[in-house]
DNA sequence: TATGAATGAGTGTTCATTCAT
DNA sequence: TATGAATGAACACTCATTCAT
């Protein structure tokens, strides 16, 4: 969210007593808020590789130009628009409380766990997108290694507060990821099936998953 | 596997065979041979987007022409090459017999077929970036198709072999695919890992795919 | 005139013109009429099919780039220069004035109606490339028809004013279509002819227009 | 009809002696015929710039390679092309007896003369192309020039029969440009016109030439 | 002599990025 | 700060021509 600092922070600081200075940040903020979420229209309509930044820049009815000001490149684009699907995801993540987790049923909690990450899913299409694109920067990368780590962690905790005490934190962990993995996997089967087969896949995911933790937590 | 027949077609069915036509055309067959595996290099590094025709040219240590001669366009060496995994593929379908299929407890079953599976893709980890690259040409995902087909018609006549009869042709169907949407989920994960955690997620796959089954199946 | 719209019209539309905007556009404007210069260089000399947009942009001192930022391309180039040449072509029409070409004696009014466009195409040479190139896109025909069919309608305007009444409307067209065919097909002698030969083919084609339309025209 | 001269006769004058030389050199002009065939389609359909030599290889069923056994380079081959319909013009021109000429009247003469070029036109489509393509090779324009040139003095040949004996030369001589002229011009509009249209261009074309030949002939 | 693979400069076009205004 | 023209290297692909066989 601080885009191209390194050319911005020096000019800021020697701006910071005119007092017009806030507005204009807030036009900034405002500015890359319409450009990510034209990235975010334009990453989920073509994939990351083939979406061009000119077409980012119409899309957010801004000059090419202008889309520079704020990002130094195409991958930093993704950045900044992952880190805010980050934030989003965190707040999704919020909803899950432990405490409530740990006192449903394993099948119910992983209903509404699963229907939770596919609704942000389905609100946010350009994630798939960033997710997929391989080929992106190592920053990007490192981004969604970043947010993919925080999931893990969050899982991570709700397996153990359901699982005996004597199973290995490794293990939890690497059970945390497969969740995450499996559920990465039936993603786009089923964000992109017609709905009736979309259901199904839904369905079936929730009984992989039951199928895998089941022997593992307290059902 | 007779690439840029449209060029070539109208000659060489009026013309015979001289005595040097069949090396001529050993020789055509094995630049062919050359540019697919020069082709599955790029698209393994590159991804299918990124590559470039004339990346693969050089790789096969070809002129860009002469990768022409051969082939009509990128998206017909990405259809080729698939094609060629596809004949590849079907040769580990064909090991895997379903009369020993049925004979096998089920653990045992789903660990030779992920390994032989896994194994493929640490053989031919292009076919990776043409199963992902979402951007590639329609014959292409048709043809991706067709192979995903034929092993989604695979594995459920296995997972027939062993279920109840009174298990619904549409489920055991289903089952096949979420099988091989996992597997694919996996993939990328344990291709890339280092070798230790890449044993320890092949065994976690195997575990979740015998949860899965497990209640399904007689086993 | 406005080329490449597609690409721009989506945020020329929503943006207000800001102080410097006119100046830019200005500089747009030169710049198209830059490019067509060159491109109607290039065009004579080399004909349409073998003329090449680097060829063009390089004639305009300008990067192979900066011309796909006002044309879609090649052919979209040649159809702006032949609208141009369209409107130059209608001020030409303009100065022939019916009133007038009523008063005239025959040969006199051919004499100056040819002339006129003699001129014309001595002055734009590209222009018969463009009338030549039999290959050229099908909106460059269809520019290059809605001028002729101008043309014709004009003449046989003219022709009109001056026939007996009873002359049927078609022969009056069809008559129209013929004399701009001879001149079409004398234009290409006459404009690479050495100056001397040059007079003696547009004194010849004169008398042919003179011999065509005499025995029609009252005159 | 001797092409790529250079190469072969210092070939050929060493093989004389071999008695299967004769049907070598027969085979191939065989060849040559089958290329020109090829060529004449190829460029009646595509026009000269854009035809390749590829193209008529394939059309003549032979390989590129061969096509450049027997010409120098695509240039040549159209020159080829020219020659070939130079000789059949010539036989054409042949049919145009002068006596029978001086004994008609002038609408039939003009008549019966625009009538056989226009067949042979509609009969050797390829010829316009050839005749049109102004940017082909000198040698081309050369030989089109030799051709052009044989009309002219034949058709001047026909005028003067008919002319008063104090015409001058000169001006014979360009009134029989001036008639073929006349008639290329009209000709595509002709050849591609439906036939309702085309017979009445032709009609056309045929009043065109007598008002302009009248006054200078007997009639 | 015939083949068809091989060449490589060149084509039209794109697009991430920069720059003058 | 915003604009949009400008850039130029790169891309997919073509084709006249050559060359090994």
């Amino acid at each position: 969210m601080k885009p191209n600092t390194s050319n911005r922070s020096r000019l800021s600081r020697s701006r910071a007593a005119k007092d017009s200075a806030p507005r204009r940040q807030l036009r900034g903020e405002r500015r890359i808020g319409q450009l990510l979420d034209a990235a975010a229209v334009v990453f989920a309509r073509d994939g990351y590789a083939l979406a061009t930044t000119n077409a980012i820049a119409a899309e957010a009815d801004v000059s090419p130009g202008s889309l520079y000001q704020f990002f130094r490149n195409k991958a930093q684009i993704a950045e900044a628009l992952a880190e805010r699907f980050v934030q989003r995801l965190r707040e999704v993540q919020a909803t899950i409380v432990p405490s409530h987790a740990r006192a449903q049923p394993l099948p119910q909690l992983i209903d509404s766990i699963t229907d939770r990450f596919m609704s942000f899913h389905q609100a946010n299409p350009a994630f798939e997108a960033l997710l997929l694109g391989a080929d992106t920067s190592e920053e990007l990368a490192a981004s969604m290694q970043g947010l993919y780590a925080d999931l893990v962690a969050r899982l991570d905790e709700i397996i153990r507060s359901r699982a005996p005490a004597n199973l290995p934190i490794e293990r939890s962990r690497l059970i945390a990821e497969i969740c995450i993995l499996i559920f990465k996997a039936m993603l786009p089967a089923a964000l992109h099936a017609e709905p009736r087969r979309a259901k199904l896949l839904a369905a079936e995911l929730k009984r992989v998953l039951a199928g895998y933790l089941g022997p593992v937590l307290s059902g």
